[in-house]
DNA sequence: CGACATATTGAGATCCATCAACCAATGTGG
DNA sequence: CCACATTGGTTGATGGATCTCAATATGTCG
């Protein structure tokens, strides 16, 4: 799956000329202060985000607890999904970090865009594409494995992340207290 | 949300003849039994199973357990996502629970009709938008809902699920076990 | 330094899984 | 058409994983 990212940057990296700028044409640079909200709950996700640098995070509030839904990186596309795909109200914030760069795209803009560059068409089901897969596969780990094991398969795979986010935030992006993250970290 | 798979069943009524004639000349109808899997695991999920009739599942295997992931009735779009996407071997089994009938279109030659007519891909990117957003709320009921709450959700948003499927595939679905299921249906 | 966020640790409660026994309905071979 | 296997579901006892509440560090930043 990470080899979908390859081939979607090798697709941008490989566009024309005329589809390039008219991407850029509708995109546009923006820094953003640590704990800045980029996004707010019953806001319409009427942007997305590419991060240039610094660190961003999805959540939801759930009985006044947040709930991180999604951690993001350099060259993560930062969007609430369903909110920008049905131009509906977000029920998740999306929050920087640390302070943060991104390329911010307007929706209605790319939707233009897409009507006139069937590669831009092509690029957004392929990132829609990685997204579904990516969901799919963490529905997957919560479905299939304990919270040692899914913090463990963070740790190997993402070690950057354990080691520069609270985790208070790990916690629950794992789907576990913070009391029990702590524990299982004392035991290894 | 469900409006969502209501602006996309109006996309394809809205289809020029041109289009839509394209889409039927790769689709051809074939019947299952009850039993019969339509895709087994490790094999590359060539094919898409556009439900015509029936009920049919989507499951893989965890220590031996089934774990089904996907329930489809009339008018649902059979596949393995990943599998689908990457062309890849698949870690799901889908299996027919009844006698179905099915309206299949080979990957390679949908790939080649949407090359052609941009409104292919226009839906195949509908169609991506609707599944991530479906796998999305799905994890969202997992991080946030308890095995009653879950089951609650289902039974009243979707009673023909709980009427018609065996309690077995249901609690597994729903990421509990049969005991359990069967506890929080006998307190209702 | 003081204040506020972050993390650890303990004790008890709760949810749910597992194992096991049992029951009911259905189907099948002789 | 019976005997028996198979599938699907229920119920009880027990244990483990994880949550919650509470107390106590340990930063960290103005």
């Amino acid at each position: 799956m990470t080899s979908y990212i390859e081939k979607i940057n090798n697709y941008i990296k490989a566009l024309d000329n005329d589809t390039l700028s008219a991407l850029q044409s509708i995109s546009s640079e923006k820094k953003y202060k640590k704990g800045d909200l980029l996004l707010r709950q019953n806001e319409i996700c009427g942007k997305s985000y590419l991060l240039i640098s610094g660190i961003a995070r999805k959540y939801y509030l759930n009985d006044g607890k947040e709930i991180t839904t999604e951690l993001y990186f350099e060259n993560d596309l930062a969007i609430s999904f369903d909110s920008y795909t049905l131009q509906q109200p977000s029920r998740e914030f999306i929050e920087a970090l640390t302070d943060v760069t991104v390329s911010i795209t307007h929706y209605q803009a790319f939707q233009d865009a897409k009507a006139k560059h069937q590669k831009l068409l092509s690029l957004d089901l392929m990132l829609a594409e990685y997204y579904g897969m990516w969901v799919e596969n963490r529905l997957f780990q919560f479905h299939t494995m304990s919270a040692t094991e899914r913090y463990l398969n963070i740790f190997n795979k993402s070690p950057h992340i354990v080691q520069t986010i609270p985790l208070t935030i790990i916690a629950s992006y794992l789907g576990i207290s913070l009391e029990t993250l702590s524990r299982i970290r004392a035991k290894i």
